[in-house]
DNA sequence: GCACAAAATTAAAGCGCTTCAAAAAAAGTA
DNA sequence: TACTTTTTTTGAAGCGCTTTAATTTTGTGC
């Protein structure tokens, strides 16, 4: 393994001068330049990144926590902060949180450990918890930042889709193809920005529309996953029959949709079901979903660029505008309305 | 931020007590051990792993790279890699290659720069390629690992499902049930070890069946994507009506059984349709997908013991027993079969 | 109280690289 | 040619930690 020191020796200069032109400093001139890459290129020199940031006092690596990477929504960001560090030339450590807050805090610690410059993290389902991890790392001066959720009793910029106005586009296109009575399925802690402010938007469409929102419009399931909402859902129609169903998350969508069919109903003709994400099989599903797709790519870039210290813009909350996606799995009950089967945007 | 030279002076003793209390070695006695260790965390002392790892000549990270990870097989692969990289007290890196081999040197490139103590490669598709990336890393003392796939001009330990039996597995299953011309729809690279294994298995319960198999039974697809395996079958069954179609992973099985749907036929009455994997979505689909489980934790287990050197097996290839996974989209053609609606195994 | 072994501690070198002050070489200038 | 600038090059310190050999302290038996 040739370091630094050998490729000075065969080239017959100085460390100094190696360690410059391989880092394409200024100073050494033409002829060295060319003589010192060579040697390098001969030996087949790496330099040893442990070396160099203990010497820089600086780091190439970010570390990015994600609660659960089978879900592709949590997939798709994760190759987008991979992909825009990169460009960055720094590489990405992935800690897996597993939506639980000890092992957040564990995760935060490996990677403070490890010598990250800074961590994106996107959270854990809570609205609020204990926050002396985080404030000790901030502390040694380790930028934190949060992506598609964050914590509300600790200040740290934040990247979010604008929620409240996804569901607020999605509840007031089906109200205003006749649909009056619209429950919404959510998961999990109330106050987390995830529910806290789908559920505000889907008040604001009401409350735009003049209509009067069903006493128990809001759902609460234990789980955010299928079983959870299928069992929802069921329950839910043999007492009700309303217009839609709409749910926090495209597979408890795809659960209620089977739970309705289940139940004897078509979608759309009888009931409509509209989910949030657009992940990849909302598309692809028996009968597409329409649901609001959140721009992740603009997610992981601005969460990128704030990762960075130096970075111009110091906002605390960004907001990415998300896009309403109309599928086969809603369409008009009083007034006709054109649906379209978009198929799911792939950017490769 | 505090050093260990900081912790030393507080506490009144050398640098190189603390760094023995600190790792757990023998020498210091009781009293200095549990005086360093109270300084240290009054000082809220974090080691710096650049300078350990310097220090040391070795390092804490492995490399994982990985084409898709938003594809939920890699998704789960990864999740499961982390965990038992955390548990061996390893933080992974996270490389994406795209299933590109370019990227994937670069990738490989870039591992090795980082100082990785080891390479966890899921390849691309292609079943061979031009190693001199990998040779060089491997001069370099780095071991790699293949998991899932491998290039067949690379020796190098390699942890893969017997793709073979699955698919000798289901072949067989649709065999038994009556059905007497199975489809294969394929992708990519035939000779590539997903495709050419699984085509063997394929040819396997055939021959050993006595049955003929249908002289186009293997239908190639350019892309292994929905589109792909839609337009394929779209095509097939204006033509022919075989009895079952099978693909090779569950995406193209999804869209084989709308295919089919869409063209008139009921699933499993008219036709069978199966794929490989278990991706999540095989199981909630509308008409849960018979589909080839792959033990993705056990590749991952395997994958991270033969990462490190030390490791007693060297065995070069090592084979994952797969598990047939019975559901409603295919059923008994001449003979009456059970199918049940298995849901999909959660280990979380 | 002494010699000697065992236990505890430390000084110092070194991991591979960066960086800055200082030296050497090259290029201008009068 | 002698002297000043400018351009190149280099020696050496240091990043924070580990480790080994050497030193100091403690303990033991006589």
């Amino acid at each position: 393994m040739a370091t630094l020191k050998d490729v000075a020796q065969r080239a017959g200069v100085s460390e100094a001068t190696v360690s410059m032109v391989l880092n394409g400093k200024p100073g050494p001139k033409r002829t060295t330049r060319l003589l010192v890459e060579r040697t390098a290129s001969e030996l087949r020199y790496v330099p040893n990144t442990h070396a160099r940031n203990l010497a820089r006092g600086e780091t190439s690596t970010i570390g990015f926590i994600v609660t659960d990477i089978e879900n592709p929504f949590f997939g798709s960001l994760t190759r987008y902060v991979n992909h825009f560090l990169e460009q960055r030339g720094r590489t990405m450590i992935l800690s897996l949180s597993g939506d639980d807050s000890a092992k957040e805090d564990a995760a935060l610690k490996t990677l403070l450990h490890q010598g990250v410059g800074g961590i994106i993290l996107s959270p854990t389902q809570l609205s609020t918890r204990d926050t002396t991890v985080l404030e000790g790392i901030v502390e040694r001066g380790v930028p934190i930042v949060f992506v598609s959720s964050y914590y509300a009793n600790f200040e740290a910029p934040r990247i979010l889709t604008d929620y409240r106005q996804g569901s607020r586009d999605l509840v007031r296109y089906l109200i205003d193809s006749g649909h009056a009575d619209v429950r919404f399925l959510v998961s999990a802690d109330l106050d987390a920005p995830i529910a806290s402010e789908r559920i505000a938007g889907f008040v604001d469409a009401y409350r735009e529309s003049g209509l009067s929102l069903h006493e128990s419009a809001i759902h609460q399931c234990p789980h955010p996953d299928y079983e959870s909402g299928y069992r929802e859902t069921e329950a839910l129609l043999k007492v009700e029959r309303p217009d839609a169903i709409i749910a926090i998350n495209d597979v408890m969508a795809l659960a209620a949709k089977r739970a309705a069919r289940n139940a004897g109903l078509t979608v759309p003709r009888d009931i409509s079901i509209a989910g949030y994400d657009d992940v990849v099989f909302a598309s692809i599903a028996e009968t597409p979903l329409t649901t609001v797709r959140q721009n992740i790519a603009e997610l992981a870039r601005c969460a990128v660029d704030m990762v960075f210290p130096k970075a111009v813009t110091r906002r605390i909350d960004t907001r990415i505008p998300p896009e309403l996606v109309v599928r086969a799995s809603t369409g008009g009950k009083r007034l006709s309305l054109r649906t379209c089967d978009t198929p799911h945007r792939h950017t490769h």
